[in-house]
DNA sequence: TAGATACATCAACTTTTTTTGTTGGGAGAC
DNA sequence: GTCTCCCAACAAAAAAAGTTGATGTATCTA
């Protein structure tokens, strides 16, 4: 499986245009704890409904949430896997500079 | 210096949002290989110089590119910094079980 | 069954972001 | 001095993103 570099970068957009906005952020750092209903984040944020609503959506969409329905509840979780790939995505805009650093200093 | 939880969030999401367009993702990339001037940039994106003026202050002012004149012409580098500070930015979001496993692995 | 709850979706609207073409300033060339 | 060249800044238009209130669809409860 082959990677554009466009595609790469058409991917690194939208996984930071997720995190650009600051609702959204919001709703990640209570999502931090764990799991919760839509219900939980609307109380929390005191937002309409229909407003976290399209945020989860945004944050569904560019994988960085899964949504889990049960009974009248729909749960969001963060999903660990997306946050890795945003690190890598992250990894691969910074100067070759520090990358060098890096791999002499065995991280990474 | 203490910074609060909005704060944080605010610039978590002034810094993602800089990251967030490809046209600047398409920028970041060729400045990896080092210093470039604005013609250079516009040659190589083939693209308006208003156009790519405004994606480059967009970055700068987010702290990701500085800029240096010398003579005619305006050289743009990458600021490694700024990048180190995404990725810290990136880990205050991830969830508390990632950050558990990174501990127990002795990572970052 | 009827009514209430939890949520997504939609349309209309507002706000923000991006693009485009133009203008103007500063620096070197002539 | 004048003439280019490189670039930032501006205004207007276009496009995209976000908000709001209303509606629809399940699901649970009485």
């Amino acid at each position: 499986m082959t990677q554009t570099h466009a595609s790469v970068a058409a991917r690194a957009a939208e996984v930071f245009h997720a995190l650009s906005d600051e609702t959204r952020i919001e709703l990640i750092h209570i999502l931090r704890k764990g799991e919760k209903c839509v219900c939980d984040l609307t109380s929390a944020l005191d937002a309409a409904q229909s407003r976290l609503s399209f945020h989860l959506k945004v944050l569904k969409d560019a994988g960085l949430v899964t949504d889990r329905k049960q009974g009248r509840w729909v749960h969001y979780e963060l999903n660990d896997h997306a946050f890795a790939e945003a690190h890598r995505l992250l990894t691969g805009l910074e100067p070759h500079a520090v990358l060098h650093l890096k791999k002499a200093e065995g991280c990474c």
